[in-house]
DNA sequence: ACCTGAACACCGTTCAAGT
DNA sequence: ACCTGAACACCGTTCAAGT
């Protein structure tokens, strides 16, 4: 069984190619085509290789897909960080910058593992992790709100951004929208008070402005403790 | 292609399938088994059909999933709710049903979709929002507030409980967390200041703790901007 | 109305064989 | 070290035919 390889360390042949070759390509069609479009036979012939080619450079699809998915994070965590802003500040910004991301590859979230393992989703609770320690809490309490934080963000955008059939993204999102917002309509104001009132709600949110929403309640929260 | 039904309406078969047998039996091979090992071969084998008897009662296995998952949260939505608790401490409780019962399906979680369809999801969401209302949020507020809520409950509970593979639960992930923290030892500290520094907490966490600290970081927040 | 079971059109993964 | 491509052991789903 093949173990898998970074970059070739020079010395293999010069057409070979690479984990981040393979990588690069599956996100491509998973953008276009979705998790269940992404096929080793067409990755191969994406590629113009044999799939059992793909087997060196990737153990399996899981690994394969969680390794697009650490990509997209990647392009996150990259970005440029403003130099010293508050620390409840820069957390805002990362988490947005995390949920755009995901919002581009609305296969990725799901694909995080947690705890992280993987590069760019060890580098994002690190930084999370340096930031909540620059609000001041104490030591003991930083791993589970850092890790609280990073749950959210994950996992939340996860929730929103749930995989929309790969088509009109945007046109799709809002049939949807509507066509739930119909739905709670028709409910029974007996067994569901609350729903039936808020469906004009529901027709007009966005999910980037939900997401953030949660997170001002969670940072707002978190600020609380910090003070105390 | 046939449409699903519910229960059927008398007049048919006296030993006819349903969709609450089709989708019990399922729960039964996922708890089991795992999502993978879920197939309607077996299922059928299983409740002595054909795989074709199956689409009589579920359009595809997305739907059966779904189903699934739903009555999974069924069984915390229906628990007891104590008389008249504040409505911090009740939304604090029912979030931790919900942990809990998905923490006993490992499979449901990722599965509940966003904004809710199915029955239970809607009952939890009616719920989570009639407390938040009790709290004295202004209405405009609603909306965005509990589906944020909604959305952290679902969220996190599928990031943290991940899918483990299907044998002894627990040692799985007492070696999963341990084998991550070895992981965080060997980081580079000039990458990764945070995480080397907090393999401990990491290797002694509870997953469940994880949660609720979170939860009740969500929380504090919330009452944060009722009071205000 | 509901079930049967064969058939269709795929999958992920392996592996002997090549270079 | 890295690639080829056929072969294995499956899948979900459909559908004509039955009762």
């Amino acid at each position: 069984m093949p173990r898998t390889r970074g970059r070739a360390p020079a010395g293999g042949r010069a057409d070979a190619l690479s984990q981040e070759v393979v990588v690069g390509a599956a996100i491509a069609l998973l953008d276009e085509l979705g998790e269940r479009g992404l096929t080793f036979r067409l990755l191969a012939e994406q590629l113009q290789t044999g799939t059992g080619a793909l087997y060196w450079h990737v153990s399996s699809k899981d690994e394969l897909v969680a390794l697009a998915a650490d990509q997209v994070l990647g392009h996150a965590v990259a970005a440029d960080l403003d130099p010293a802003p508050s620390a409840g500040t820069a957390l805002h910004a990362l988490a947005i910058a995390v949920f755009d991301a995901f919002d581009q590859h609305p296969w990725a979230a799901p694909h995080v593992s947690a705890p992280p393992t993987l590069p760019n989703a060890l580098r994002l609770l690190d930084r999370i992790g340096t930031l909540v320690a620059r609000t001041g809490l104490p030591a003991e309490q930083r791993f589970a709100v850092s890790t609280a934080i990073f749950y959210y963000i994950t996992g939340v955008s996860a929730q929103i951004i749930a995989p929309r059939a790969p088509l009109n993204a945007t046109t799709e999102r809002d049939a949807y929208l509507a066509q739930t917002a119909e739905h709670w309509q028709n409910l029974d104001p007996a067994d569901y008070p609350f729903l039936t009132l808020i469906t004009k709600d529901l027709r007009h949110h966005a999910d980037r402005d939900q997401f953030i929403t949660g997170l001002d309640i969670l940072l707002r929260g978190l600020k609380t403790s910090a003070d105390t």
